[in-house]
DNA sequence: TTGATTTCTTGTCATATGGCAAGTGTTTAC
DNA sequence: GTAAACACTTGCCATATGACAAGAAATCAA
């Protein structure tokens, strides 16, 4: 039993009011520990876990058409963490999932979920909302590659998710944001400049 | 009643097997014309209304940072139309979309949708997997904007879609590609004498 | 039909970014 | 502790794309 998880409870508390109902949701979560570098999903698996980060910092990626290893997201503490297309249409996932620093997590097997959802109607509202935050956070990150430069994106990464700037490697940024490492590089050389002009 | 309706019940089908279920699917819906130019969701409102497209061509933009439109999605015939974040979150729309042809359309109302989809599971599973698809067509189509040079996305576009080609003006697709519309122009321009050269 | 509007193309030049390779500093593994 | 692997920076030059403006072609409205 996690009746005494704050993490979890805290997570679905708002959508789950009843507490029979959330003792229900939380037992079916299991914690796991995640070593750096280790992997949440493989590509080639089909994904059966959605996970809830408790606390670190992952990423998932693929290779592109040319060999190269693209990042395509990454999950900050707090943030639901799952392959939308391996988990719910049960395919094998085109991209990995892997951690960047060591990740507690909970974990709930597709199962399980659906059987909640089944069960309980307002989870099974939070659990779309959640889809749906992905879904539009995804669409504001395209309208953003489309129409700025590679410069802003990053200055918006930096303000809006500093820890990944913290912990991830440049190389995983650039590919993230769509540039080469080289690039990022400069980018960032020249953003300090800029920096330091108006500090003097 | 919409027994007879061939295109809605071809699209519900395999979903719901049910006839009675099928039924009472297929009588929440009402069917609209929608003008050329005219609009599906206007910018500003809360979506109210999920639509699946019988024929026509459509498309979502919004206005960016610097006061340009881009066009963020095309919706082709026998697909959902719909904007995430303002039908499921209950938001005023950042995007409007917009009839490029004139389109016939099936509409049901968020109230109706959500009575189904409590009422009826397996229609439920087949509204989460229309979200899930159009969230993993975003992924991947990020991933191409990501990795991929305009030319090549404007290749497998033409491949994957041709009716937008042909029925899109050519600065929706360059917004909707990434790139300025005399760019595109330039790149069309450039493809048309590859393939000159190889018939030649 | 005719003028107005929209769509598309093209020229010129500027800029952002990529490809490649070398070099330095930092972390990891044993 | 040491060698290897990794992470990051930087230089040089090539290329893709943007900004702006002019003009041609197609479409629309009265």
């Amino acid at each position: 039993m996690n009746n005494e998880n704050t993490f979890l409870s805290a997570f679905f508390r708002s959508a789950v009011a009843n507490p029979e109902k959330l003792e229900a949701v939380m037992s079916c979560f299991q914690q796991r520990q995640i070593d750096k570098n280790c992997f949440l999903l493989e590509e080639g698996n089909v994904s059966n876990e959605y996970f809830i980060l408790e606390s670190g910092l992952a990423r998932a990626y693929s290779i592109d058409t040319q060999g190269n290893e693209v990042t395509t997201a990454f999950f900050v503490a707090g943030k639901p963490v799952f392959e939308v297309a391996s988990f719910f249409l049960r395919q094998e996932s085109k991209e990995s999932i892997q951690a960047i620093t060591p990740c507690f997590v909970w974990s709930i097997s597709f199962e399980e979920l659906n059987k909640l959802f089944h069960g309980i109607p307002e989870f099974r509202e939070f659990g779309r909302s959640l889809l749906v935050q992905g879904f539009a956070e995804l669409k504001l990150r395209m309208q953003s590659v489309i129409t700025e430069t590679a410069e802003v994106r990053y200055l918006k990464l930096i303000e809006s998710n500093s820890e990944i700037i913290k912990y991830a490697p440049l190389k995983y940024i650039a590919s993230y944001l769509g540039v080469t490492d080289s690039s990022l590089s400069r980018i960032r050389k020249d953003t300090a400049l800029q920096t330091t002009k108006k500090v003097n």
